[in-house]
DNA sequence: CCGGACTCCTGGTTGC
DNA sequence: TGCAACCAGGAGTCCG
């Protein structure tokens, strides 16, 4: 599932190609896959034909491309938001490459420094949606614009913004476990399923465990390795990018070969050798040492 | 505030 | 071989 690496690796290969570039047509070929844009099909096409895009930003999961619209000033800051939900992958193509038989929205750009490409937003499970959304304040930053539909998602901890100690005490007051805690996108921001279960395993933490009994140098160890496992997957897609064409999806976008507990079900522990368990938790998959992970409690 | 259930959805895999 | 059931889960919403 694209996390924060993964969407960070679509939206550092877009930049060249979409900032400062035009639209010059959109086909929707789903309609579904506009569910979070306020407004039919039409008013997207409308809206989009002719704005001109600037650099794609992120936060965690969520992509956004500031737009300026044909009709020119006057009208308040908006962009084009992209979320890839389950199975969402961007891809830039030549305006006459073959489409996936999944492309559910497509746009052509034109750009003043290089020729025209399309670019295609494929989606198998439509999990995933486009829509156009007003920029707002973020709130603490002065200056610093979010989509509205963003607003209440917290700041990913590879952010420069993001507080280290208002996270910790944070998470000192929530009542729940330390999992859920990483996979509220309102407390940290572009961790899925995943890197949550590889940060654990690297902090020798219990999925379970809960956040109020975790101690400040443990929660320091947990968040060190969120930005590792988070930066070690950024490096591995990275490199194995190539400008030509994002792929999001695609098993080469996620560092599988390093995994240490995520998949690994009956396979040694990397650390200690004793088999690796998955358990059902929040209908999902949770994926840990039964021996390196213990729930701690209190003394 | 918290957690569980439910919704969106389809390709690939498993099971009979 | 053929087909149906099952599984994967990000995020929002609703309810107890």
């Amino acid at each position: 599932m694209p996390e924060l690496p993964e969407v960070e690796v679509v939206r550092a290969g877009l930049e060249p190609a979409v900032a400062g570039a035009t639209v010059t047509a959109v086909n929707v070929f789903d309609g579904r896959s506009l569910r979070r844009h306020d407004g039919p099909s039409e008013d997207f096409v409308d809206r989009m034909t002719g704005a001109r895009l600037a650099a794609p930003r992120r936060r965690g999961k969520f992509l956004w491309v500031p737009i300026d619209p044909p009709g020119g000033s006057g009208h308040e800051a908006e962009a084009l938001v992209v979320h890839l939900g389950m199975s969402g992958q961007v891809l830039l193509r030549e305006p006459d490459a073959p489409r996936d038989r999944l492309t559910r929205i497509s746009f052509d750009i034109a750009h003043p420094l290089h020729p025209v490409l399309r670019v295609d937003f494929v989606d198998q499970r439509i999990f995933g949606s486009m829509s156009i959304d007003r920029l707002v304040e973020s709130g603490d930053v002065p200056g610093d614009l979010v989509p509205s539909q963003v607003s209440h998602i917290a700041r990913d901890p590879m952010d420069r913004a993001f507080d280290d100690a208002a996270f910790f005490a944070k998470l000192a007051k929530r009542n729940t476990g330390i999992k859920r805690a990483l996979l509220d996108q309102t407390l940290i921001s572009g961790i899925g399923n995943i890197y949550a279960d590889e940060a654990l395993w690297a902090a020798r933490i219990h999925y379970d465990q809960p956040t109020a009994t975790l101690s400040r140098p443990r929660a320091k160890t947990l968040l060190a390795e969120v930005r590792l496992v988070l930066g070690k997957a950024l490096a591995e897609g990275g490199t194995s990018f190539d400008a030509q064409y994002l792929n999001v999806n695609g098993e080469s976008g996620y560092f599988s070969h390093s995994l240490n507990a995520y998949g690994q079900q009956g396979e040694p522990c990397p650390r200690c050798g004793r088999l690796i368990v998955r358990e059902q938790f929040m209908n999902r998959g949770s994926h840990f040492c039964p021996f390196c992970q213990r729930i701690r409690t209190a003394r």
